[in-house]
Formats: C-alpha cells, structure tokens, sequence
DNA sequence: TTTGTATCGTACCGATCAGTACGATAATAG
DNA sequence: CTATTATCGTACTGATCGGTACGATACAAA
C-alpha cells in the first residue's frame, strides 16, 4: 500500500494536471491501490488531497517559511524568495497550493481547511519579514507593514500564477522585481 | 429555448461557481433546457462555454477595449482602467475570462480556442494603448514596450484573479496602483 | 382538411461514477 | 500445526454521467 508514496504520486499529479482531471476510480488505478484499500487510508478524495498537499508543504513551502524566518537582511533575502518562486527544479511548473487556493470554493471541507492554515502561516510569515524590511530601511517607511505584506504576497502569487501559465521564469523575474521596486527605499 | 438567455444564464453561473460545479444534466436542469434542445442548439458543453465566454466578452471586455483604444490621454484612461478591474455592479466578483484562462488545460477545445483568442486580442490592445503611455511620457522610456505591456496585464490579472478571492477592491486598488507606480516616469 | 416539415422532450442507452460487502489471503499467536 | 486477527482486492450496489432514438406535438403549405 505505502500511503508515502501514494500522496507523493498525488501531489505530483495534482500540481501537473490539476484537481479536476481525474476521477477516484482513476486516481486508484494511477496510484496503482485498490479503491478498498484506497478509502481505508484516505477515507476519500478529500483525504488524498489533504496528504497531497501536507506532502507538498514539506517540499516546497517550508523551505520558503525558512528562507523568510533565518535571521539575515532583507535585503539579501529578497532575491532568493524572488528565485524560488520563478525557479523549479524537477518538478511541476507554478505552485499546487496556489493553485489549490484559487480553486477554494471547489475543495472539500478538510483541503478547504488545510488550504486556509496554510495561507494563515505564509501570511503570518510574510508580515513578520516585512517589519524586518522595514526597520532595516529597505522599504519606504511610509508603507504600512500590512499592506507591504499584502503586497508582496500578491507578487509572489502572481509570479507563481505566471509560471503555471508556462510564462518564461526570466520574464516573471523581471516583472516581479519591477513590482518590487515600488516598495523599495530610494536612499 | 431562447439560446441567448441561456447562453447568458450560463456566464453568470459559470462566473459565479466555476466550470466544475454542475454536470450537462444539472446544467439543462437549471437553465430551462431539456437535454436533445440543449445538444441541438450547443453541441456539448464546451459549445455553451463558447457561448457564455462571448457573452461575456461583450458585457465586460468590449468595454474594455473600447477605453483602451480610445484616444484620450494615458494618464486619464489608467485609474479608469483599474476601476475597471477592481469594481463590479450587480454581477459576480472577479473575471470569468480570467478564470477560464487560469484553467488552460482544462478546457474543450473550442472554449480553449476561444479563450487564446480573447487573449491575444487584450494583449494587442495593451500593448498599443502602451506605446501612447510611453509616447506621451507617463511610462519611464527605458522600459520596452512589450514589457510594459505584459506587466501591466500582469498586474490586471492578479487584481482580477484578488478580486475573485473576495479581497475588498480599495485593498485590490491600492495594490494595483502602487504596483503601477514603478512604471512611471518621476517627472 | 390533409400532408409535409420542424421542433419538442420523454424515456432510454451503455459507461462510469463514488462507495462498500464480503470472501480470500497473509500474518501473528498459541 | 491450528486458531485468531488483520489486511487485502474482487465484484458488486444504486446513482449519475454524457449522449441520443424516437414518438408526440406544433406549425406551414397545399
């Protein structure tokens, strides 16, 4: 049976393909287990998408929480944030949890839920880095540290938006580092 | 039968609840339609899409072109352009072009068609209403003009794509705004 | 009125759906 | 070895799917 590699398989299929593309009688023969078995690891769709999406969390987006929590300058933080969201190696173009988050009204109640956390810890994430960006003088001082937050979140969800559109990594890099700019200290 | 009232119920639903929400018989169910009038007058689904996307293109992106082409100054036409994308009276929020685009993959093949040629057709407009910003000395003159126009559009969409989500339009607004601002000549 | 034509929707098709009952099989305990 | 327990997947359920055959009905021409 192997639920690791179930939900590993599922987050790779999700995040190339998509949440709608596939029914649970083939998502089991995909993921080569029986529909019995299936339901008692998973209780349903909803569950695999859950376990799919924790799989995808540990892979891509707890890097991200760390690049955003080490301890150095903004400044020197702001360009590998920028990579990671023009950059896959190996992997799906864009973002499964972007993806999943446009798609909120459509998921089941357990994704749905998941989904939020998750937004809730980026956002929580995000918003502290920012004040770090603001008290080293990085960005305009006028700027509420929300709303630079706000902002940055959206760029980053374009960017990432963008690059599951199969827009060139380098154009998305460039326009998000214009967005960027407008935040910026002119010193 | 009344295929344009249809066609016109199915934007709003498509709009308001995505692609993915009702079944051809759930569809014809809801619309009024029996299930042999609704194939004779559609095809399939992916005929309704098509008719509900220019619909749709009628109602909210010939507007849009029309004050793209207009010939009035960039500097005016710009906030109305952003109204445009951030504020909605009486119809669901966000964009459904916007949502079907972000759904490739997902698409019949007319629907599919129909969407990459609503695309080009936006993407041409802004690139032309571009070349005025720049000849008119609003948008820097070291910024390419097929660049300035993909960030632009860029941006419209993530404002589209926010609105979608529920995010409140002077939030939205403010967004698009300071994003805009890294484009303009500091005169 | 009769006849031809166009449009209607009921009632059906086989396929596939999400979900499970239950017998077969494997693993463990004694 | 036998008995017990845990896990397996085959093969089924009723529901719904996308799609259509075909008889009923409305209407136009004669």
């Amino acid at each position: 049976m192997d639920p690791e590699r179930i939900a590993e398989q599922a987050m790779l299929d999700y995040w190339q393909d998509g949440i709608h593309t596939r029914s649970v009688n083939q998502l089991c023969k995909r993921l080569g287990t029986s529909k019995p078995a299936f339901y008692r690891e998973f209780g349903g769709e909803d569950g695999l998408m859950v376990a799919a999406l924790k799989h995808y969390r540990q892979l891509r987006l707890v890097p991200l929480l760390a690049m955003l929590q080490a301890d150095r300058p903004f400044e020197y933080v702001l360009p590998e944030v920028v990579a990671w969201v023009t950059t896959e190696r190996d992997t799906p173009r864009g973002c499964l949890f972007t993806k999943l988050r446009l798609l909120r009204d459509e998921l089941g109640p357990e994704t749905g839920a998941q989904v939020r956390a998750i937004e809730a810890e980026l956002a929580k994430a995000l918003d502290a880095w920012c004040r770090q960006g603001l008290a080293q003088g990085v960005i305009q001082a006028d700027i509420a540290p929300a709303f630079a937050a706000q902002y940055i979140g959206s760029q980053l969800t374009m960017a990432l938006v963008q690059r599951g559109l199969q827009v060139p990594p380098e154009l998305v890099e460039a326009q998000v580092s214009m967005a960027l700019k407008a935040l910026r200290s002119h010193i």
